[in-house]
DNA sequence: GCCGTTTTCGGCCCGACTGTTTTCAGTCG
């Protein structure tokens, strides 16, 4: 975990432990904003307190930016351990207890010496819990209720797991008689990579009726709450659907609203509230006068501002580019001319390179490359010199057959713990498209694996990175590269980063991929898809390209054959 | 605790739902 990671993570729990002990609530928002945005952060904070530059991050101020420097030069913060003398850190983690805020578990804590999870489930069977005003047993049952769901619900769910599920549940609230506009909102909106709950905006008349109806969807497994404008449930799957329903005419007041990020939101509202407006839910006001509400791009130009497409509202500048007309114009999945990594039969993938080439065709991509492993990665059935050549033969015999698709003949080259390729460059020389990546030796030391890196990217036959920081979403850690040297090599050496669209994967991420674009790299957007099927992630990518800031101009798989064959050959 | 083309002090986004209230506090997003 990076310095920047530990230290949100301190601010974080900081403010948790500040709103039990019921402080000022401006003070533990300060906390949580100033986590925030240290982990928004594309540099490491090391950095920032060696320039004395720390407290030019958004929300720090001097007294954080000392403790900041204090767990740098020490790597520990004592106001943090010493407000863990009046609330032990595992009280926090009960916060994310559904129904049990702050409040509730002050008074647990003073009144009936709550000091641990264990602690509160004996409480909350005995009888003296009832003994408090503003405590009843339907309470008491609710925060009973969440704690399982807190056990199992730890983690966010993936994007890829979320949206088709998303958009199933769409489409039921679509059946439900009388809606209009029902559309998919929230982080899913903003394709963040993972998700904490779905968020679905519909219009009715009769918003009421609506959320009841919708709470008794087959695929509804509990119900919190039901209202006359919004309802909440959790599915089948343990996921939390929040279904809110307006009337047409605050339709682009609740989808900016609903859309998020609250970041987004809450610097929004601040600046329409200097310049005289009002924004909720249902549209913007300027004194009791309503004057925008209907569309999104409505509410926005009210502010004098251009529609900031969802993937952008993470407060990471957009708004401030937006006043100033400088809004990237965001890559698109039409834009998008073939796919350059994939897996087939001949290593680890579940297809044929004809039934590939044949589902990129339905997608209407002018070419695609093969990247099949190579002999290191043995558990993925890498292909020795020889099985790359029998390959070469029958790809060549498919791109005779098979008109209107160019299918090129790739690899996904290992780059061995020495820094060196999995095939002599002999070998590399003769393919299209190599790509090179790291699958094992994750391990390594910042320098070491940087040095590994910077290595294969030098190699003249290589044409780009795959998934260049190798983690795996809730799953595995980024090997500890150091992505601005990445950056620098790519960008002397002509080298493509890739942005891996699977769920799982994601790599370049978000902010990576803004940095890279920002230096002048050249990315790819691929699917590492390894069936047919797999090739729809790119949808994936491409949302987390356009949360980086990524234009068309930005990407090699947007051009036309012609043109991308011609870059790549310059790789010869 | 942060921040400043209204401010270096006095603000800090805004509303829905629920439960235990008889006008509101707590929680959530």
């Amino acid at each position: 975990m990076s310095k920047n990671t530990e230290i949100a993570k301190i601010f974080d729990q900081i403010a948790s432990m500040l709103s039990i002990l019921d402080e000022n609530p401006f003070k533990i928002r300060a906390y949580k904003k100033a986590a925030l945005n240290i982990l928004e952060l594309n540099e490491e904070i090391e950095d920032r307190v060696s320039r004395d530059d720390v407290t030019d991050i958004p929300g720090v101020g001097k007294e954080l930016a000392n403790k900041i420097k204090e767990y740098v030069e020490t790597g520990k913060i004592e106001e943090y351990h010493k407000i863990q003398e009046k609330v032990p850190l595992e009280m926090t983690e009960l916060l994310g207890i559904l129904g049990l805020g702050p409040k509730t578990l002050a008074l647990l804590y003073k009144e009936l010496n709550v000091r641990s999870l264990e602690d509160l489930e004996k409480v909350l069977d005995g009888d003296e819990v009832l003994n408090f005003k503003g405590l009843g047993q339907k309470k008491v049952d609710e925060i009973k209720r969440g704690i399982p769901l807190l056990k199992e619900s730890r983690e966010r769910t993936h994007l890829g797991k979320a949206l088709p599920l998303a958009e199933s549940i769409k489409k039921e609230v679509e059946n439900i008689k009388g809606t209009e506009g029902t559309i998919v909102a929230g982080s899913i909106r903003r394709m963040r990579e993972t998700i904490k709950d779905i968020d679905i905006l519909t219009i009715s008349d009769n918003t009421e009726k609506t959320v009841k109806e919708f709470t008794k969807l087959p695929f509804v497994k509990e119900v919190l709450a039901s209202g006359s404008t919004k309802g909440s449930v959790i599915t089948n799957e343990g996921i939390q659907v929040d279904l809110r329903v307006v009337g047409p005419e605050s339709y682009g007041g609740a989808l900016q609203y609903f859309s998020g990020s609250q970041a987004h939101n809450v610097k929004l509202r601040t600046i329409a509230s200097k310049n005289g407006f009002r924004i909720n839910e249902y549209g913007i006001f300027k004194g009791e006068e309503k004057v925008a509400g209907e569309t999104e791009k409505e509410m926005y130009g009210t502010l004098g501002l251009p529609l900031i497409p969802p993937e952008l509202r993470e407060d990471r500048g957009e708004i401030e580019a937006a006043s100033e007309g400088r809004l990237p114009d965001l890559i698109e999945l039409s834009d998008i001319k073939g796919d350059l990594h994939m897996h087939t039969k001949w290593s680890d993938g579940k297809a044929t390179i004809q039934e590939m080439a044949e589902k990129a065709m339905e997608l209407g991509y002018e070419y695609i490359a093969i990247t099949d492993h190579s002999p290191s990665s043995t558990i993925a059935n890498g292909l020795s010199i020889e099985r790359l050549n029998e390959k070469r033969l029958e790809l060549r015999e498919i791109n005779k057959k098979i008109k209107g698709i160019h299918i090129l003949m790739g690899s996904e080259v290992d780059i061995k713990t020495d820094g060196s390729l999995d095939y002599p460059d002999e070998v590399l020389k003769e393919l299209d498209v190599v790509i090179a990546s790291v699958h094992s030796g994750f391990k390594m030391d910042r320098d070491a694996i940087t040095k590994r890196i910077l290595m294969a990217l030098e190699n003249p036959y290589v044409h780009a990175l795959g998934h260049p920081t190798g983690r795996l979403i809730n799953g595995r850690e980024p090997y500890d590269v150091d992505i601005d040297q990445l950056i620098e090599a790519a960008l002397k050496h002509d080298k493509a980063l890739e942005v891996n669209s699977s769920y799982l994967r994601l790599d370049l991420k978000d902010l990576h991929v803004r940095k890279a674009v920002d230096a002048g790299v050249k990315v790819i957007i691929s699917t590492d898809a390894h069936r047919t099927q797999q090739l729809l992630q790119m949808r994936l990518g491409i949302g987390t390209a356009r949360r980086g800031w990524v234009q068309k101009k930005d990407v090699l798989n947007t051009l036309e054959f012609g043109a991308l064959n011609e870059w790549l050959k310059s790789k010869k």
